[in-house]
DNA sequence: CACCCCTTGTGAAAATTTTCACTTGACGCT
DNA sequence: AGCGTCAAGTGAAAATTTTCACAAGGGGTG
């Protein structure tokens, strides 16, 4: 396998929640032009982003539906179980921590942190809020594999220094703020205040143009 | 101004996160390494940004914190205010609207709207909860110049609709939906899901390479 | 005032990602 | 079976984005 555009791995995603939906409506095969129409792409792009992986499609006919859902998912890793924990049990980690749709995926909300003693032995969606002091002996037992900060700003860089050590290599960062981590760590940011900036960015310019 | 990469645009706003940090800190002037430093990137970028829009800096100093600030605010259109309604007041939707950051950005959340009769009336943040059968009146009185989408999936393209024909031309979508919409009509997606996917992936690889 | 240090601003080069266009092959119809 | 149609797969080209490397200046110092 060559090396992968990070976008099309992202794209990937998007094709299964497609494929999803296809195959709930018993449709058998989809065409790489009518998938690229469902999100938001072209034809030759879909195309390019499976052939990295393999050839997973009949000339003239398209890609079997369930087929190329399994291929994807073993691509993605979604087909076997991830330990996530969530930091932070705030008004974001509370409306990740009962998002139903990790489950499914595969990825097990096994555990919710927080600092306030307040919070701690509260149930919480699936999970119980536990103690931030008992993170790494969790992080240890519990088998987690993804950690999700939803962390207040100031917080986060020493919580992400202590979920480095205690041996996560993966973190989805809600707050704004750049992560330092070592090399072998991944960290992706969901961020929406760039994307809101950049629409008023593109108003104020289509309003300049007129 | 030539054209500028849509990733630049976002970089901006990360800088906007960072200058404020260093205003309140006192800091003066801020070079193009220490800028890159703190949002993850690399000072030829952060000049390579800063270039689509003028000559900000002072060579052999770096750029004053306060006036590259107000520029970089002028440039995204920070320094006026927008009119936003959030529709959806469900889980992400309340996240949201009680988001204070909004308000400091410029961002004013005028109008909050939902299906469910039971909600409408009730406080929510600054506003009140509407009926989103009143979207295209509200959306023309109270200035609504970007629509958030919090919408269920199934739900979002029909509200999409509806948001462009009452004139709206920016859309920032939570939905799990890829949006049609009309030219001249920029849709901005959050979707945290092929972040959290792509870490998965990315785990799979390392275990793989081992 | 001349010199040195420092950092910007910027074309050019490199790297990455997307798009194109064409070859290959499978299926169904006559 | 032969033929026409359709769509996957794929190198090559184009477009985009990032990185490089260096000339151009500003400011402080002796």
């Amino acid at each position: 396998m060559r090396h992968v555009p990070p976008s099309s791995v992202r794209r990937l995603s998007l094709y299964v929640r497609s494929l999803e939906e296809l195959e709930r409506g018993g449709v058998p095969t989809v065409s790489s032009r009518e998938l690229a129409e469902q999100v938001g792409t072209t034809s030759a792009q879909v195309r390019k982003d499976l052939s990295y992986f393999g050839s997973f499609g009949v000339r003239g006919l398209g890609y079997a539906v369930p087929e190329l859902l399994e291929r994807l998912r073993a691509i993605l890793g979604l087909d076997r179980a991830w330990g996530v924990a969530i930091i932070g049990a705030g008004r974001i980690g509370l409306a990740l921590a009962q998002y139903s749709n990790f489950r499914k995926k595969g990825f097990h909300v096994r555990a919710v942190f927080d600092k306030d003693a307040a919070k701690i032995g509260q149930p919480w969606g699936d999970a119980v809020i536990c103690d931030i002091a008992e993170l790494s002996a969790v992080i240890e037992e519990q088998g987690i594999d993804i950690v999700i900060l939803a962390t207040p700003q100031d917080a986060t860089q020493a919580v992400a220094d202590r979920v480095v050590a205690a041996g996560v290599r993966a973190i989805l960062n809600f707050a704004p703020v750049q992560l330092e981590v070592p090399d072998g760590v991944e960290v992706n940011n969901v961020n929406m205040v760039p994307e809101l900036e950049s629409l008023s960015f593109g108003l104020l310019n289509s309003l300049r143009r007129k």
